[in-house]
DNA sequence: AATCTTCTTTAGAATAATTATAAACAACGA
DNA sequence: TCGTTGTTTATAATTATTCTAAAGAAGATT
């Protein structure tokens, strides 16, 4: 359980104004203890249902990319009409259920080291992401 | 090299009328050495340019993902707002730079086995696809 | 507290990729 | 050649996302 007055500092070291819809959202994103994989919709429905209040779809937009870019979120690099965002920004990766559309953490130790024996001149490894797709 | 007859007789027996539109995107698909990564706009444009006759972008939607379900091209799960596929329908990975919004191929070999030590009751894994963003 | 500046929210418009529609057309089998 | 079925096409519809510009709220300054 995190407090609201913890999310409002952690805006503030973060260099964004602490507003109330800012708040909501960490409330709904942040207050849980396990990861949470979203699409921007899935999170403009839960904040109405979870905080009772409505925040416009442009601001979660605008939040969520802030957050990502601040490095608060993940994206997920997956084939989907939607974008998927990860709140666990630690190495690891994913399961994709294909029927569901539901993704599911897999902790580095789940997948082993990974060695790419490739390199490309002037270009150097951002990051190394397996996605393990499931069916039936 | 392949000839404009040996797509027409893939296509039959994959039950898809040889048309002159598919006979065109077979040419600017499978005739070529090297693997190719596109998108939809990429090969919209090519066809016009290699082969000089104009196919609507409705038909090259249908077209490849025709191709895509019986096999011949592979969709790369990717961060992007268009999707990306790939002629190589064989077992690798990529490298994607960010920067340029290029794919290159990576060989199996290039990243090793991969051993997932996780399985979910009830699903089997389809695919392992490893993604690695390049920076400058 | 009043004021000023800057950042944020918002509704709605704009954009862009993709999918759906339905009419014209082309391939195939009889 | 004719009838059937599959295909192409322009265009409309849909959907996710980004843009815009005006109203509102937060923070700093007095």
């Amino acid at each position: 359980m995190t407090s609201k007055q913890e999310f409002i500092e952690k805006l503030r070291n973060s260099n964004l104004r602490p507003t109330k819809q800012r708040i909501n959202i960490c409330e709904v994103l942040f207050n849980r203890d396990k990861t949470f994989h979203f699409t921007i919709n899935d999170l403009f429905n839960l904040i109405k249902d979870k905080t009772g209040e409505k925040v416009s779809l442009a601001t979660v937009y605008n939040t969520v990319h802030a957050f990502h870019k601040k490095g608060y979120l993940k994206e997920i690099p997956i084939n989907s009409n939607q974008t998927y965002f990860d709140t666990n920004v630690t190495d690891h990766h994913h399961f994709f259920d294909v029927k569901e559309e539901k993704l599911i953490d897999l902790k580095s130790e789940d997948v082993g080291p990974i060695e790419i024996q490739k390199s490309i001149p002037g270009k150097k490894i951002k990051s190394v992401e397996v996605l393990v797709k499931l069916e039936d």
